[in-house]
DNA sequence: AAATTAAGATTACATTTGTAATATTATCTT
DNA sequence: AAGATAATATTACAAATGTAATCTTAATTT
């Protein structure tokens, strides 16, 4: 598992948001969806739609005759995880705090994600503290 | 201020990278830096140089004669503000936990970043009960 | 000073991406 | 069944990007 994950473009990003937020779906409610907002032609989301399906970011199966129903075959969270990786992997070295402080103040978190985060915190606590005893 | 940024592609991401680790620096310094890493010819590397200084993401003044100075005029701090802003953005009502966690995990922290980190948590707790009270 | 070298400027060309239009084909209407 | 409609498939084309090569000109070497 954790396979290597296909390029998806600005445009194409789009449309699998759409599928993320909800899965299966024909092109023409992918279009529907994102006529008002991107203003693109049905021509183009369709052609989007094919992009990723051969790139296999998406899949399809036949539904109720001749139309298509798409979903994602690459999940939300792997791509959000790819994409910081490669933040990541960009500035190593450098220091990230800057961000993670914007990150949490404009950030929406529960009061569970909260508490989770700070355990995060402390169990990095924990670890410098054992490297500063072995010192 | 807190202008907008050039676009800069992922090739050219790495010119930046080499001016934002020491700057000013000549054309042949950058290409000396990134030869090994990245296999590209000097001239490459140079058409990169160029088109950042168009779009004005770098600027140069000539140095010791016919030689110039490259330094950027986008700073990284900006460029990592913007580009996470662009990504917080995207997946807007996303939860994006998962990848606080994943940066989290990642970054090592000195003892007091992880306060602080810790108190702005606390700080968004407060937040929550207030609007719990006010319920 | 003429020839050579080496910066920087201009131009080139393939691939990817954005943005569709046209062509084909399967289904629905009459 | 013939025509109309509406999906999907194929093709198109401009702009952006990756990846250089050639051209021009200023500096260096003979």
């Amino acid at each position: 598992m954790n396979k290597e994950i296909p390029k998806i473009t600005e445009a194409e990003l789009e449309i699998m948001k759409v599928l993320w937020s909800k899965s299966p779906q024909t092109a023409n409610e992918i279009i529907e969806s994102l006529e008002p907002k991107m203003d693109w032609k049905p021509k183009t989301i369709r052609t989007l739609i094919n992009r990723l399906a051969q790139k296999e970011a998406v899949s399809y199966h036949q539904e109720d005759g001749r139309m298509y129903e798409y979903y994602p075959l690459v999940s939300q969270e792997r791509f959000l995880q790819v994409e910081t990786k490669s933040l990541l992997r960009h500035f190593y070295g450098t220091s990230l705090k800057p961000l993670l402080v914007n990150f949490l103040k404009e950030e929406k978190l529960s009061p569970e994600d909260i508490n989770e985060l700070k355990q995060i915190l402390d169990e990095k606590s924990e670890e410098n503290q054992r490297k500063d005893r072995r010192k």
